[in-house]
DNA sequence: TCTTGTCTTTGATATGTATCAAAGATGATG
DNA sequence: CATCATCTTTGATACATATCAAAGACAAGA
Protein backbone atom coordinates (compact mmCIF):
# COMPACT_ATOMS: atom_id res chain seq x y z
CA UNK A 1 0.00 0.00 0.00
CA UNK A 2 1.42 3.78 -1.05
CA UNK A 3 0.05 5.88 1.54
CA UNK A 4 -0.29 5.33 5.45
CA UNK A 5 -0.28 2.47 7.52
CA UNK A 6 -2.73 -0.44 6.86
CA UNK A 7 -6.15 0.40 8.59
CA UNK A 8 -9.62 -1.44 9.07
CA UNK A 9 -10.03 -3.74 11.66
CA UNK A 10 -12.36 -6.89 10.72
CA UNK A 11 -15.81 -5.76 10.03
CA UNK A 12 -18.94 -6.84 12.47
CA UNK A 13 -22.02 -7.77 11.78
CA UNK A 14 -23.45 -5.96 13.56
CA UNK A 15 -26.74 -7.56 12.85
CA UNK A 16 -26.33 -10.25 14.96
CA UNK A 17 -24.30 -8.27 17.83
CA UNK A 18 -27.69 -6.35 17.95
CA UNK A 19 -29.81 -6.48 21.07
CA UNK A 20 -33.58 -5.65 20.09
CA UNK A 21 -35.11 -4.29 23.53
CA UNK A 22 -38.59 -5.69 24.73
CA UNK A 23 -40.87 -4.10 26.78
CA UNK A 24 -39.53 -6.74 29.62
CA UNK A 25 -35.92 -5.42 29.31
CA UNK A 26 -37.09 -2.47 31.32
CA UNK A 27 -40.19 -0.09 31.91
CA UNK A 28 -38.42 2.46 29.84
CA UNK A 29 -34.54 1.97 28.81
CA UNK A 30 -34.82 5.69 26.90
CA UNK A 31 -35.59 7.39 29.80
CA UNK A 32 -32.98 6.20 31.74
CA UNK A 33 -30.80 6.31 28.68
CA UNK A 34 -27.20 8.02 30.00
CA UNK A 35 -26.68 10.15 27.36
CA UNK A 36 -30.72 11.51 26.54
CA UNK A 37 -30.16 15.03 27.15
CA UNK A 38 -27.22 15.27 24.94
CA UNK A 39 -29.01 13.74 22.03
CA UNK A 40 -32.07 14.06 19.39
CA UNK A 41 -33.81 12.12 21.59
CA UNK A 42 -34.12 14.65 24.25
CA UNK A 43 -36.87 16.46 22.37
CA UNK A 44 -38.91 13.71 23.35
CA UNK A 45 -41.40 13.29 26.37
CA UNK A 46 -41.33 10.04 28.45
CA UNK A 47 -44.15 8.83 26.70
CA UNK A 48 -43.51 10.20 23.24
CA UNK A 49 -39.63 7.97 23.89
CA UNK A 50 -41.47 5.23 24.06
CA UNK A 51 -42.15 5.49 20.23
CA UNK A 52 -38.03 5.47 20.13
CA UNK A 53 -37.61 2.50 22.19
CA UNK A 54 -39.50 0.50 20.25
CA UNK A 55 -37.11 0.63 16.89
CA UNK A 56 -34.01 0.95 18.55
CA UNK A 57 -31.50 -1.75 19.62
CA UNK A 58 -28.27 -2.16 21.05
CA UNK A 59 -24.78 -2.73 19.34
CA UNK A 60 -21.70 -3.55 21.02
CA UNK A 61 -18.27 -2.56 19.43
CA UNK A 62 -14.73 -3.78 20.40
CA UNK A 63 -11.56 -1.90 19.42
CA UNK A 64 -11.20 -1.23 15.72
CA UNK A 65 -14.45 -3.06 14.86
CA UNK A 66 -16.17 -1.82 12.27
CA UNK A 67 -19.60 0.03 12.45
CA UNK A 68 -20.32 0.55 8.46
CA UNK A 69 -18.09 1.05 5.35
CA UNK A 70 -18.47 4.05 2.93
CA UNK A 71 -21.03 3.16 0.05
CA UNK A 72 -22.79 0.81 1.80
CA UNK A 73 -26.98 0.59 2.51
CA UNK A 74 -27.56 3.76 5.06
CA UNK A 75 -30.06 1.69 6.65
CA UNK A 76 -29.68 2.50 9.96
CA UNK A 77 -28.64 5.49 12.13
CA UNK A 78 -26.88 5.11 15.77
CA UNK A 79 -26.02 7.43 18.92
CA UNK A 80 -22.93 6.80 20.37
CA UNK A 81 -24.17 5.95 24.70
CA UNK A 82 -20.12 5.09 25.93
CA UNK A 83 -16.93 4.42 24.17
CA UNK A 84 -15.69 6.68 20.93
CA UNK A 85 -15.83 6.22 17.04
CA UNK A 86 -14.20 7.86 14.55
CA UNK A 87 -15.50 8.04 11.12
CA UNK A 88 -13.33 8.40 8.33
CA UNK A 89 -13.08 8.54 3.93
CA UNK A 90 -10.50 6.44 2.23
CA UNK A 91 -8.65 7.47 -1.10
CA UNK A 92 -8.09 3.78 -3.51
CA UNK A 93 -4.27 4.07 -2.58
CA UNK A 94 -4.80 3.80 1.27
CA UNK A 95 -4.66 7.67 2.43
CA UNK A 96 -7.08 8.06 4.70
CA UNK A 97 -8.78 11.37 6.07
CA UNK A 98 -10.95 11.13 9.38
CA UNK A 99 -13.54 13.40 9.52
CA UNK A 100 -14.99 13.39 13.14
CA UNK A 101 -14.29 11.35 16.45
CA UNK A 102 -17.50 10.86 18.01
CA UNK A 103 -18.12 10.53 21.52
CA UNK A 104 -21.37 9.80 23.72
CA UNK A 105 -24.57 11.76 22.80
CA UNK A 106 -23.27 12.41 19.33
CA UNK A 107 -25.05 10.86 16.12
CA UNK A 108 -23.79 9.42 13.22
CA UNK A 109 -24.79 7.37 9.96
CA UNK A 110 -27.65 9.98 8.71
CA UNK A 111 -27.55 10.23 5.15
CA UNK A 112 -29.53 12.54 2.53
CA UNK A 113 -28.63 9.23 -0.04
CA UNK A 114 -29.37 6.08 0.22
CA UNK A 115 -25.57 4.94 0.79
CA UNK A 116 -23.18 5.56 4.39
CA UNK A 117 -20.68 8.91 2.54
CA UNK A 118 -18.28 7.28 4.91
CA UNK A 119 -16.98 4.28 7.10
CA UNK A 120 -17.14 4.19 10.56
CA UNK A 121 -15.14 2.17 13.35
CA UNK A 122 -14.85 2.13 17.31
CA UNK A 123 -11.82 3.98 18.64
CA UNK A 124 -12.46 2.11 21.69
CA UNK A 125 -14.72 -0.34 23.43
CA UNK A 126 -17.92 1.42 22.40
CA UNK A 127 -22.07 0.96 22.70
CA UNK A 128 -24.34 2.53 19.88
CA UNK A 129 -28.04 2.78 20.13
CA UNK A 130 -29.01 1.74 16.54
CA UNK A 131 -32.27 3.19 14.67
CA UNK A 132 -33.96 1.62 11.88
CA UNK A 133 -33.95 5.17 9.17
CA UNK A 134 -37.18 3.94 7.64
CA UNK A 135 -39.16 3.45 10.87
CA UNK A 136 -37.01 6.36 12.43
CA UNK A 137 -38.47 8.70 9.21
CA UNK A 138 -42.19 8.29 10.62
CA UNK A 139 -41.07 9.02 13.45
CA UNK A 140 -39.78 12.52 12.63
CA UNK A 141 -42.84 12.93 10.78
CA UNK A 142 -45.06 12.68 13.43
CA UNK A 143 -43.07 14.24 16.07
CA UNK A 144 -41.22 17.88 14.29
CA UNK A 145 -39.73 18.78 17.34
CA UNK A 146 -37.30 15.93 16.74
CA UNK A 147 -36.71 16.76 12.92
CA UNK A 148 -35.63 20.32 14.42
CA UNK A 149 -33.43 18.90 17.05
CA UNK A 150 -31.52 17.21 13.90
CA UNK A 151 -31.52 19.99 11.94
CA UNK A 152 -29.51 21.44 15.08
CA UNK A 153 -27.26 18.92 15.23
CA UNK A 154 -26.85 18.86 11.63
CA UNK A 155 -25.58 22.42 12.05
CA UNK A 156 -23.42 21.98 15.04
CA UNK A 157 -21.65 19.59 13.33
CA UNK A 158 -21.37 21.83 10.18
CA UNK A 159 -19.67 24.11 12.20
CA UNK A 160 -17.20 21.65 13.68
CA UNK A 161 -16.48 20.58 9.86
CA UNK A 162 -15.68 24.47 9.12
CA UNK A 163 -13.42 24.73 11.57
CA UNK A 164 -11.56 21.49 10.51
CA UNK A 165 -11.12 22.77 7.03
CA UNK A 166 -9.85 25.58 8.57
CA UNK A 167 -7.10 23.44 10.68
CA UNK A 168 -6.58 20.99 7.80
CA UNK A 169 -5.89 24.09 5.47
CA UNK A 170 -4.08 26.68 7.01
CA UNK A 171 -2.68 25.61 10.40
CA UNK A 172 1.04 24.07 11.25
CA UNK A 173 1.72 21.36 12.83
CA UNK A 174 1.69 22.55 16.11
CA UNK A 175 -1.31 25.12 15.94
CA UNK A 176 -3.08 21.98 14.99
CA UNK A 177 -1.77 19.64 17.71
CA UNK A 178 -3.26 22.37 20.09
CA UNK A 179 -6.43 22.71 18.67
CA UNK A 180 -6.97 19.12 19.00
CA UNK A 181 -6.14 19.06 22.43
CA UNK A 182 -8.61 21.97 23.19
CA UNK A 183 -11.23 20.66 20.78
CA UNK A 184 -10.98 16.93 22.96
CA UNK A 185 -11.19 18.96 26.55
CA UNK A 186 -13.90 21.59 25.41
CA UNK A 187 -15.49 18.39 24.18
CA UNK A 188 -14.75 15.88 27.41
CA UNK A 189 -16.60 19.11 29.51
CA UNK A 190 -19.86 19.38 27.37
CA UNK A 191 -20.56 15.37 27.66
CA UNK A 192 -19.80 16.02 31.56
CA UNK A 193 -16.41 14.18 31.54
CA UNK A 194 -13.21 15.77 33.27
CA UNK A 195 -11.64 18.06 31.01
CA UNK A 196 -8.58 18.69 32.03
CA UNK A 197 -6.10 15.79 32.27
CA UNK A 198 -7.72 14.48 28.96
CA UNK A 199 -8.43 10.92 27.99
CA UNK A 200 -6.72 10.24 24.81
CA UNK A 201 -7.84 7.19 23.60
CA UNK A 202 -6.59 7.65 20.10
CA UNK A 203 -3.47 6.43 18.52
CA UNK A 204 -1.01 8.68 17.19
CA UNK A 205 -2.22 7.41 13.61
CA UNK A 206 -5.80 8.19 14.15
CA UNK A 207 -4.62 11.69 15.07
CA UNK A 208 -2.49 12.45 12.06
CA UNK A 209 -5.12 11.51 9.80
CA UNK A 210 -7.63 14.11 11.63
CA UNK A 211 -4.88 16.54 11.14
CA UNK A 212 -3.38 15.97 7.65
CA UNK A 213 -0.15 14.71 8.94
CA UNK A 214 1.88 11.26 9.37
CA UNK A 215 2.61 9.59 12.77
CA UNK A 216 5.86 10.97 13.19
CA UNK A 217 5.08 14.29 12.92
CA UNK A 218 2.38 13.95 15.51
CA UNK A 219 5.07 12.37 17.58
CA UNK A 220 7.62 15.10 17.45
CA UNK A 221 5.34 18.11 18.06
CA UNK A 222 3.26 16.43 21.20
CA UNK A 223 7.28 16.26 22.35
CA UNK A 224 7.71 19.37 21.74
CA UNK A 225 5.02 20.89 23.63
CA UNK A 226 5.77 18.04 26.29
CA UNK A 227 9.42 19.90 26.18
CA UNK A 228 7.78 23.33 26.50
CA UNK A 229 6.04 22.39 29.38
CA UNK A 230 2.41 23.09 27.93
CA UNK A 231 1.28 19.88 28.60
CA UNK A 232 2.25 16.56 30.36
CA UNK A 233 1.87 13.03 29.16
CA UNK A 234 0.50 10.91 31.80
CA UNK A 235 -0.31 7.05 32.93
CA UNK A 236 -2.90 5.53 31.27
CA UNK A 237 -3.43 7.78 27.80
CA UNK A 238 -4.24 10.50 30.06
CA UNK A 239 -3.10 14.41 28.74
CA UNK A 240 -2.63 17.43 31.36
CA UNK A 241 -3.04 20.96 29.65
CA UNK A 242 -0.53 22.86 31.65
CA UNK A 243 -1.19 26.36 30.85
CA UNK A 244 -4.84 26.57 28.86
CA UNK A 245 -4.74 30.23 27.54
CA UNK A 246 -1.18 29.68 26.04
CA UNK A 247 -2.86 26.12 24.14
CA UNK A 248 -5.15 28.36 22.85
CA UNK A 249 -3.07 31.20 21.68
CA UNK A 250 -1.15 28.62 19.96
CA UNK A 251 -3.78 27.07 18.54
CA UNK A 252 -4.79 30.21 16.93
CA UNK A 253 -1.36 30.94 15.59
CA UNK A 254 -0.77 34.02 18.05
CA UNK B 1 0.25 40.76 7.70
CA UNK B 2 2.12 37.81 7.67
CA UNK B 3 -0.09 35.04 5.95
CA UNK B 4 -1.80 35.06 2.50
CA UNK B 5 -2.40 37.95 0.59
CA UNK B 6 -4.73 41.11 2.12
CA UNK B 7 -8.42 40.13 1.84
CA UNK B 8 -11.76 40.85 2.54
CA UNK B 9 -13.73 44.08 0.06
CA UNK B 10 -15.46 46.81 1.70
CA UNK B 11 -18.58 46.20 3.96
CA UNK B 12 -21.80 46.60 2.21
CA UNK B 13 -24.71 47.83 4.30
CA UNK B 14 -26.84 45.50 2.97
CA UNK B 15 -29.59 46.74 5.30
CA UNK B 16 -30.00 49.63 3.51
CA UNK B 17 -29.33 47.84 0.12
CA UNK B 18 -32.28 45.39 1.08
CA UNK B 19 -35.52 45.82 -1.13
CA UNK B 20 -38.31 44.44 0.77
CA UNK B 21 -41.00 43.23 -1.92
CA UNK B 22 -44.37 44.68 -2.02
CA UNK B 23 -47.57 43.47 -2.64
CA UNK B 24 -47.57 45.37 -6.04
CA UNK B 25 -43.78 44.14 -7.13
CA UNK B 26 -45.72 41.23 -8.50
CA UNK B 27 -48.34 38.87 -8.06
CA UNK B 28 -45.58 36.34 -6.20
CA UNK B 29 -42.29 37.04 -7.09
CA UNK B 30 -41.24 33.53 -4.96
CA UNK B 31 -43.57 31.71 -7.38
CA UNK B 32 -41.61 32.83 -9.90
CA UNK B 33 -38.39 32.45 -8.33
CA UNK B 34 -35.20 31.04 -11.23
CA UNK B 35 -33.79 28.93 -8.41
CA UNK B 36 -36.89 27.87 -6.47
CA UNK B 37 -36.90 23.98 -7.18
CA UNK B 38 -33.34 23.96 -6.33
CA UNK B 39 -33.74 25.45 -2.85
CA UNK B 40 -35.41 24.70 0.31
CA UNK B 41 -38.50 26.94 -0.91
CA UNK B 42 -39.32 23.86 -3.29
CA UNK B 43 -40.65 22.33 -0.01
CA UNK B 44 -44.34 24.87 -0.54
CA UNK B 45 -47.37 25.16 -2.73
CA UNK B 46 -47.80 28.58 -4.18
CA UNK B 47 -49.70 29.63 -1.71
CA UNK B 48 -47.62 28.41 1.28
CA UNK B 49 -44.95 30.34 -0.25
CA UNK B 50 -46.39 33.69 0.03
CA UNK B 51 -45.55 33.40 3.74
CA UNK B 52 -41.93 33.39 2.43
CA UNK B 53 -42.83 36.37 0.15
CA UNK B 54 -43.55 38.55 3.08
CA UNK B 55 -40.31 37.99 5.18
CA UNK B 56 -37.91 37.86 2.27
CA UNK B 57 -36.45 40.82 0.29
CA UNK B 58 -33.69 40.94 -2.07
CA UNK B 59 -29.68 42.08 -1.62
CA UNK B 60 -27.09 42.84 -4.45
CA UNK B 61 -23.55 42.83 -4.03
CA UNK B 62 -20.74 44.13 -6.62
CA UNK B 63 -17.76 41.64 -6.62
CA UNK B 64 -15.83 41.49 -2.99
CA UNK B 65 -18.95 43.18 -1.43
CA UNK B 66 -18.86 41.54 2.11
CA UNK B 67 -22.25 39.85 3.34
CA UNK B 68 -21.50 39.84 7.02
CA UNK B 69 -18.96 38.65 8.83
CA UNK B 70 -17.06 35.86 11.34
CA UNK B 71 -18.63 36.32 15.12
CA UNK B 72 -21.72 39.41 13.79
CA UNK B 73 -25.32 38.52 14.99
CA UNK B 74 -26.94 36.34 12.83
CA UNK B 75 -30.11 37.68 12.01
CA UNK B 76 -30.88 36.46 8.38
CA UNK B 77 -30.31 34.07 6.65
CA UNK B 78 -29.94 33.91 2.23
CA UNK B 79 -30.71 32.25 -0.04
CA UNK B 80 -28.44 33.02 -3.32
CA UNK B 81 -30.31 34.20 -6.51
CA UNK B 82 -27.60 34.20 -9.23
CA UNK B 83 -23.78 35.05 -9.22
CA UNK B 84 -21.61 33.31 -6.45
CA UNK B 85 -20.88 33.47 -3.16
CA UNK B 86 -17.20 32.59 -1.23
CA UNK B 87 -17.60 31.77 2.88
CA UNK B 88 -14.74 32.15 4.54
CA UNK B 89 -13.01 31.67 8.04
CA UNK B 90 -9.97 33.57 9.21
CA UNK B 91 -7.12 33.44 11.57
CA UNK B 92 -5.78 36.69 13.06
CA UNK B 93 -2.45 36.70 10.79
CA UNK B 94 -4.84 36.74 7.84
CA UNK B 95 -4.48 33.35 6.88
CA UNK B 96 -7.72 32.53 5.02
CA UNK B 97 -9.63 29.01 4.86
CA UNK B 98 -12.31 29.48 2.57
CA UNK B 99 -14.67 26.62 3.58
CA UNK B 100 -17.20 26.76 0.98
CA UNK B 101 -18.74 28.45 -2.57
CA UNK B 102 -22.29 28.86 -3.17
CA UNK B 103 -24.14 29.26 -6.34
CA UNK B 104 -27.64 29.77 -7.34
CA UNK B 105 -30.02 28.04 -4.82
CA UNK B 106 -27.18 27.50 -2.88
CA UNK B 107 -28.30 28.68 1.18
CA UNK B 108 -26.34 30.26 3.82
CA UNK B 109 -26.03 31.71 6.99
CA UNK B 110 -28.29 29.05 9.03
CA UNK B 111 -26.51 28.86 12.57
CA UNK B 112 -27.63 27.33 16.21
CA UNK B 113 -26.02 29.87 17.75
CA UNK B 114 -26.61 33.84 18.17
CA UNK B 115 -23.65 34.66 15.67
CA UNK B 116 -22.49 33.64 11.85
CA UNK B 117 -19.74 30.81 12.19
CA UNK B 118 -18.09 32.26 9.41
CA UNK B 119 -17.66 35.33 6.61
CA UNK B 120 -19.56 35.68 3.40
CA UNK B 121 -18.62 37.72 0.17
CA UNK B 122 -19.88 37.94 -3.23
CA UNK B 123 -17.25 36.17 -5.67
CA UNK B 124 -18.87 38.26 -8.80
CA UNK B 125 -22.37 40.39 -8.88
CA UNK B 126 -24.35 38.89 -6.70
CA UNK B 127 -28.44 38.64 -6.34
CA UNK B 128 -29.76 36.82 -2.55
CA UNK B 129 -32.80 36.50 -1.34
CA UNK B 130 -33.03 37.51 2.21
CA UNK B 131 -34.94 36.36 5.04
CA UNK B 132 -35.66 37.24 8.50
CA UNK B 133 -34.21 34.38 10.93
CA UNK B 134 -36.89 35.23 13.65
CA UNK B 135 -39.89 35.29 11.08
CA UNK B 136 -38.21 32.36 8.73
CA UNK B 137 -38.45 30.05 11.98
CA UNK B 138 -42.52 30.42 12.66
CA UNK B 139 -42.36 29.51 8.99
CA UNK B 140 -40.58 26.75 10.06
CA UNK B 141 -42.67 25.65 12.85
CA UNK B 142 -45.83 26.44 11.04
CA UNK B 143 -44.59 23.99 7.76
CA UNK B 144 -42.50 21.02 9.05
CA UNK B 145 -41.61 20.20 5.17
CA UNK B 146 -39.53 22.91 4.78
CA UNK B 147 -37.41 21.74 7.88
CA UNK B 148 -37.14 18.79 6.72
CA UNK B 149 -35.92 20.11 3.58
CA UNK B 150 -33.32 22.26 5.37
CA UNK B 151 -32.71 18.77 7.49
CA UNK B 152 -31.62 17.57 3.64
CA UNK B 153 -29.73 20.48 2.89
CA UNK B 154 -27.78 20.49 5.97
CA UNK B 155 -26.65 16.76 5.08
CA UNK B 156 -25.88 17.52 1.86
CA UNK B 157 -23.38 20.54 3.05
CA UNK B 158 -21.92 17.94 5.55
CA UNK B 159 -21.34 15.96 2.73
CA UNK B 160 -19.18 17.98 0.85
CA UNK B 161 -17.45 19.19 4.04
CA UNK B 162 -16.47 15.67 4.29
CA UNK B 163 -14.61 15.22 1.11
CA UNK B 164 -13.21 18.58 1.08
CA UNK B 165 -11.47 17.48 4.03
CA UNK B 166 -10.47 14.60 2.53
CA UNK B 167 -8.97 17.06 -0.44
CA UNK B 168 -7.10 19.77 2.59
CA UNK B 169 -5.52 16.57 4.48
CA UNK B 170 -4.79 14.28 1.88
CA UNK B 171 -4.68 15.34 -1.46
CA UNK B 172 -1.39 17.00 -3.32
CA UNK B 173 -1.74 19.92 -4.85
CA UNK B 174 -2.43 18.07 -8.43
CA UNK B 175 -5.06 16.17 -6.82
CA UNK B 176 -6.76 19.32 -5.24
CA UNK B 177 -6.83 21.19 -8.71
CA UNK B 178 -8.32 18.56 -10.43
CA UNK B 179 -11.20 17.68 -7.34
CA UNK B 180 -11.56 21.26 -7.60
CA UNK B 181 -12.66 21.68 -11.26
CA UNK B 182 -14.97 18.69 -11.49
CA UNK B 183 -16.72 20.11 -8.40
CA UNK B 184 -17.08 23.44 -10.44
CA UNK B 185 -18.17 20.98 -13.27
CA UNK B 186 -20.78 18.91 -11.31
CA UNK B 187 -21.95 21.79 -9.45
CA UNK B 188 -23.01 23.56 -12.72
CA UNK B 189 -24.57 20.53 -14.31
CA UNK B 190 -26.89 20.27 -11.41
CA UNK B 191 -27.99 23.78 -11.97
CA UNK B 192 -28.33 23.63 -15.49
CA UNK B 193 -25.51 25.41 -16.87
CA UNK B 194 -23.38 24.04 -19.05
CA UNK B 195 -20.69 22.00 -17.09
CA UNK B 196 -18.02 21.27 -20.15
CA UNK B 197 -16.24 24.71 -20.29
CA UNK B 198 -16.75 25.77 -17.37
CA UNK B 199 -17.05 28.97 -15.94
CA UNK B 200 -14.52 30.09 -13.59
CA UNK B 201 -15.29 33.43 -11.90
CA UNK B 202 -13.15 32.38 -9.25
CA UNK B 203 -9.41 33.87 -8.81
CA UNK B 204 -6.16 31.90 -8.07
CA UNK B 205 -5.75 33.93 -3.92
CA UNK B 206 -9.31 32.04 -3.36
CA UNK B 207 -8.61 28.80 -5.13
CA UNK B 208 -5.54 28.73 -3.27
CA UNK B 209 -7.35 29.60 0.24
CA UNK B 210 -9.95 26.70 -0.66
CA UNK B 211 -7.43 24.23 -1.27
CA UNK B 212 -4.96 24.64 1.06
CA UNK B 213 -2.37 25.91 -1.21
CA UNK B 214 -0.82 29.44 -2.56
CA UNK B 215 -1.36 31.39 -5.38
CA UNK B 216 1.46 30.42 -6.84
CA UNK B 217 1.44 26.78 -6.38
CA UNK B 218 -2.22 26.88 -7.95
CA UNK B 219 -0.88 28.93 -10.67
CA UNK B 220 1.72 26.64 -11.65
CA UNK B 221 -0.26 23.55 -11.31
CA UNK B 222 -2.63 24.70 -13.51
CA UNK B 223 0.12 25.47 -15.96
CA UNK B 224 0.89 21.63 -15.27
CA UNK B 225 -2.58 20.39 -16.35
CA UNK B 226 -2.79 22.50 -19.43
CA UNK B 227 0.79 21.66 -20.67
CA UNK B 228 -0.09 17.47 -19.93
CA UNK B 229 -3.72 18.24 -22.07
CA UNK B 230 -6.05 17.90 -19.41
CA UNK B 231 -7.33 20.71 -19.17
CA UNK B 232 -7.75 24.31 -22.10
CA UNK B 233 -8.14 27.72 -20.69
CA UNK B 234 -10.47 30.21 -23.05
CA UNK B 235 -10.98 33.63 -22.70
CA UNK B 236 -13.45 34.83 -20.45
CA UNK B 237 -12.50 32.52 -17.61
CA UNK B 238 -13.66 29.16 -19.00
CA UNK B 239 -11.73 26.10 -18.67
CA UNK B 240 -12.58 23.25 -20.95
CA UNK B 241 -11.77 19.89 -19.45
CA UNK B 242 -10.29 17.80 -22.18
CA UNK B 243 -10.67 14.78 -20.52
CA UNK B 244 -12.83 13.83 -17.56
CA UNK B 245 -12.25 10.38 -17.11
CA UNK B 246 -8.24 10.98 -16.50
CA UNK B 247 -9.07 14.12 -14.49
CA UNK B 248 -10.94 11.92 -12.73
CA UNK B 249 -8.43 9.76 -12.04
CA UNK B 250 -6.09 12.54 -11.42
CA UNK B 251 -8.24 13.82 -8.65
CA UNK B 252 -8.53 10.74 -7.03
CA UNK B 253 -4.99 10.03 -6.87
CA UNK B 254 -5.43 6.76 -9.12
C1' DT C 1 9.04 -13.72 33.55
C1' DC C 2 9.94 -14.01 28.84
C1' DT C 3 8.02 -13.62 24.34
C1' DT C 4 5.62 -11.24 20.66
C1' DG C 5 3.32 -7.72 18.40
C1' DT C 6 1.94 -3.04 18.27
C1' DC C 7 2.58 1.65 19.14
C1' DT C 8 5.68 5.51 19.95
C1' DT C 9 9.80 8.00 19.69
C1' DT C 10 13.94 9.61 17.59
C1' DG C 11 17.32 10.24 13.79
C1' DA C 12 18.86 11.12 8.93
C1' DT C 13 17.47 12.52 4.64
C1' DA C 14 14.24 13.76 0.79
C1' DT C 15 10.73 16.44 -1.27
C1' DG C 16 6.51 19.06 -2.21
C1' DT C 17 5.02 23.25 -1.45
C1' DA C 18 5.91 27.89 0.49
C1' DT C 19 8.35 32.03 0.18
C1' DC C 20 10.62 35.81 -2.05
C1' DA C 21 11.14 38.29 -6.26
C1' DA C 22 10.09 40.04 -10.65
C1' DA C 23 8.31 39.93 -15.15
C1' DG C 24 4.08 39.22 -18.14
C1' DA C 25 -1.15 39.55 -18.87
C1' DT C 26 -5.41 41.48 -18.34
C1' DG C 27 -9.01 44.64 -17.58
C1' DA C 28 -10.83 49.06 -16.09
C1' DT C 29 -10.62 54.11 -16.43
C1' DG C 30 -9.86 58.62 -18.09
C1' DC D 1 -5.15 54.43 -26.71
C1' DA D 2 -2.28 55.12 -22.80
C1' DT D 3 -2.21 54.35 -17.74
C1' DC D 4 -2.82 52.13 -13.68
C1' DA D 5 -3.97 48.54 -10.69
C1' DT D 6 -4.64 43.85 -10.17
C1' DC D 7 -4.04 39.20 -11.30
C1' DT D 8 -1.23 35.53 -13.18
C1' DT D 9 2.86 33.29 -14.41
C1' DT D 10 7.58 31.94 -13.89
C1' DG D 11 12.09 31.49 -11.52
C1' DA D 12 15.31 30.74 -7.53
C1' DT D 13 15.59 29.30 -3.01
C1' DA D 14 14.05 27.86 1.70
C1' DC D 15 11.69 25.16 4.86
C1' DA D 16 8.11 22.34 7.13
C1' DT D 17 6.75 18.08 6.91
C1' DA D 18 7.13 13.48 4.67
C1' DT D 19 9.72 9.43 4.10
C1' DC D 20 12.80 5.82 5.37
C1' DA D 21 14.93 3.40 9.11
C1' DA D 22 15.62 1.66 13.54
C1' DA D 23 15.55 1.73 18.38
C1' DG D 24 12.57 2.16 22.69
C1' DA D 25 8.18 1.46 25.34
C1' DC D 26 4.27 -0.97 26.46
C1' DA D 27 0.63 -4.46 26.80
C1' DA D 28 -1.11 -9.16 26.09
C1' DG D 29 -0.44 -13.79 26.30
C1' DA D 30 2.36 -18.06 26.85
Amino acid sequence: MAGQNEHGGGAVNFLRDAVPRTQADSASPCAACPVRDLSFCDALSDEELDHLNRVSSDVFLTTGQSLFDEGSPADHVFNVISGAMKVYKLLSDGRRQITGFLFPGDFLGLSTRDAYAYSAEAVCSTQLCRFNRQKLETILRDFPKVERRLLGIANDELALAQEQMLILGRKTAKEKIASFLLMLSRRAKKSGTQSNPIALPITRTDMADFLGLTTETVSRTITQLKTSGLITLMPGNEVRLENMADLEEMAEGE
